[in-house]
DNA sequence: CCTGAAATTGCCGCTAA
DNA sequence: TTAGCGGCAATTTCAGG
């Protein structure tokens, strides 16, 4: 996972948007449908892998399929930054299933974070039980999903 | 992918949450994982897949380091709601690859986009000129991730 | 192109309703 | 007894050299 930033290619695209598309698919056809032989392919796949661009491959799981249909965004605002503070609140974060994505923002709200719950109650449980005695946490506003337009797809490469 | 309700047990659970985490996983180990052997474990993931439970699998790819190290969340209001007016403006979304997601919330503004860029120029060009010109867009709200906590992660089964 | 390993399929046995 | 689930073995396909 090296850090540098690296270079892409035409063929290196093709590879990552069918890979995004397919963590699955054999090498053999996605060779195939880049153009190239199986082992150039494969190689080019670890580089890939070892620069950190793939970070890991993923069953795409349907949270409506597994019991969790309500999804929300939360934006939350921290009564204070000091390190201390937020280093528990990102500890707390982490240990909550839940929370299925968390980002520090900027302007008026400090974290954005993508949640799941498998009713109204467990999410009534999770943002007044859990998520607002946090460390530090002193605003959080809520919104829910009424539909997926566009589930987290791929990247553009 | 049929769209009932499927009951799942507590292998059915382990086997989710090693796929969430690496997609990729040989059935053979996998299978030993979770205490059985290969082909139950086999029939197993089929019928995750079958069911919808498993929507697809995918690499994830960083983005930051395929050059898109802007990230934003924006919501955005419509200033009609008609049937049309939104449908063009799922379209308008539909086609642009630098909305890696979108939702339509609850609350006060109608949509929830998560958005990339190469960095601020092409974010500017994204929500001055795409953006507030699709169908209906009365409003735009954009906040910038200033780092991924929990980068979009596992459901919790 | 070759070799070993993995995925996949057919077939059989066990168990619980 | 039959539907459902697991395991073994043979075959095909794939990864990696």
């Amino acid at each position: 996972m090296a850090k540098s930033t690296i270079v892409l290619d035409e063929i290196d695209r093709r590879i990552l948007r069918l890979l995004q598309q397919d963590g699955r698919i054999a090498v053999t056809l996605l060779a195939e449908q880049v153009g190239l032989s199986a082992t150039p392919c494969l190689r080019r796949i670890r580089r890939l892998e070892e620069a950190g661009v793939i970070a890991r491959y993923a069953a795409v799981v349907e949270p409506s399929r597994v019991g969790l249909p309500i999804q929300a965004f939360v934006q939350v605002a921290l009564s204070s930054h000091a390190e201390e503070v937020a280093a528990a609140f990102h500890k707390a974060l982490a240990a909550r299933g839940e929370v299925i994505a968390a980002y520090a923002m900027s302007g008026g709200m400090d974290y954005m974070l993508h949640v799941v719950a498998a009713d109204f109650e467990a999410y009534a449980d999770f943002a007044l039980k859990a998520l607002l005695r946090m460390p530090g946490v002193k605003e959080t506003r809520s919104s829910f999903v009424l539909m997926a337009l566009k589930p987290p797809g791929a990247v553009p490469v």
